[in-house]
DNA sequence: CGTCAACCGGACTGCTGGTCCGGATGACGT
DNA sequence: ACGTCATCCGGACCAGCAGTCCGGTTGACG
């Protein structure tokens, strides 16, 4: 493969002004207040340009989640235990939900975005594909009787903007993500 | 309150041509192929009649969602056990699962289209309510230690009409349910 | 400094969900 | 049978959306 000649300077500006104005109009209105319209005028580019860069108000919404959540999949992948390999199923699934509860936590609005753009195509997603197969492997190590391909598609499931932003008292941010994983611990038995 | 007027025939030959219409669009094309355009044209009415029935997009698929789940429901509150009241909260609740995964797997495509137009009041919607109450109940009966209203969201959250087109294998329509029968049963314990 | 591929902007398209209102029509009392 | 009127109808209309396209511009590099 020949090696992508470098992104010219004024595309990488462009780029993080357009993640940026996504962004602040994702805090300030609500999901569906992030036109491409609107996106492109607060990022003082044109609308072709976001679509060049995203593809599509899926992709877009996708970069910006793929942004926050790079991290923890790295720190899955290689991190230390017991987020990364090393320590017993229980572990490290408790360990990752909590991490995912944060972050769905604190984007709730933008998984709503996310989940309403990609329409059918969620489940082909390669992040959603590796967290599936994340969760998959840890219950089929806990829970080898279950069909461990269907509970990691269940407890996915639950990270719902919409589910999050309604279960979510004021006051008691986490509340999410402690049910969460008391409904794990239930089900590795 | 005063009793409301008795509709008038032509209007509830509309009501049930403009929900055939919809069944239609939603069996040949895709859930995204129905628009009210459409519809209205296809049931041989105009956009304003559709509206006037069903108030909008939502509310058209709500009602279609309704009439298939009807029986379930009814049969739910005052049915016969297992089913409806008087059994133990496991066998209730396996019971309630099979009918209606049975429903969401026939009607895969009808709960995405509805799921993508009612985009946060979902949870606020009486049908949606209605399970959640009931499930909820069990789980509060059978597993009176754990987050019942949350597991009930959970359960809920699987029945979701990507999720089973996804994973219904051609030629094992039930597997869903299977799963999702097993997994209800490892949460009671 | 010249060249050229990469990039830019925003007008444009086709479609959507939803509104509106002049005119038609069914129900009902007489 | 017929008049009256609330109810209902149709489809033109609107604002806004995602996504496309192309003439003009700009940054990179020799």
């Amino acid at each position: 493969m020949a090696q992508q000649r470098a992104e010219r300077a004024d595309a990488a500006r462009n780029r993080r002004a357009v993640l940026q104005a996504t962004e602040r109009l994702l805090a300030e209105g609500g999901g569906d207040h992030v036109s491409l319209d609107r996106v492109a005028a607060l990022a003082g580019v044109g609308k072709g340009t976001v679509f060049r860069r995203f593809g599509s108000r899926a992709g877009l919404l996708q970069a910006l989640l793929e942004e926050r959540s790079r991290e923890l999949r790295d720190a899955v992948r290689n991190g230390p235990p017991p987020l990364g390999p090393g320590a017993p199923a229980r572990d490290r699934m408790l360990a990752f939900l909590d991490r995912l509860g944060a972050i769905a936590e604190g984007n709730a609005v933008l998984l709503s975005a996310h989940e309403q753009a990609c329409a059918e195509d969620k489940y082909d997603d390669p992040s959603y594909r590796f967290w599936h197969g994340h969760l998959s492997g840890l219950f089929a190590e806990g829970r080898p009787d279950l069909d461990s391909g269907f509970l990691a598609h269940a407890l996915l499931a639950v990270f719902d903007g919409d589910l999050i932003r309604h279960m979510t008292p004021p006051g008691d941010p986490r509340r999410f993500t402690r049910s969460i994983q008391q409904m794990a611990t239930a089900l590795l038995g």
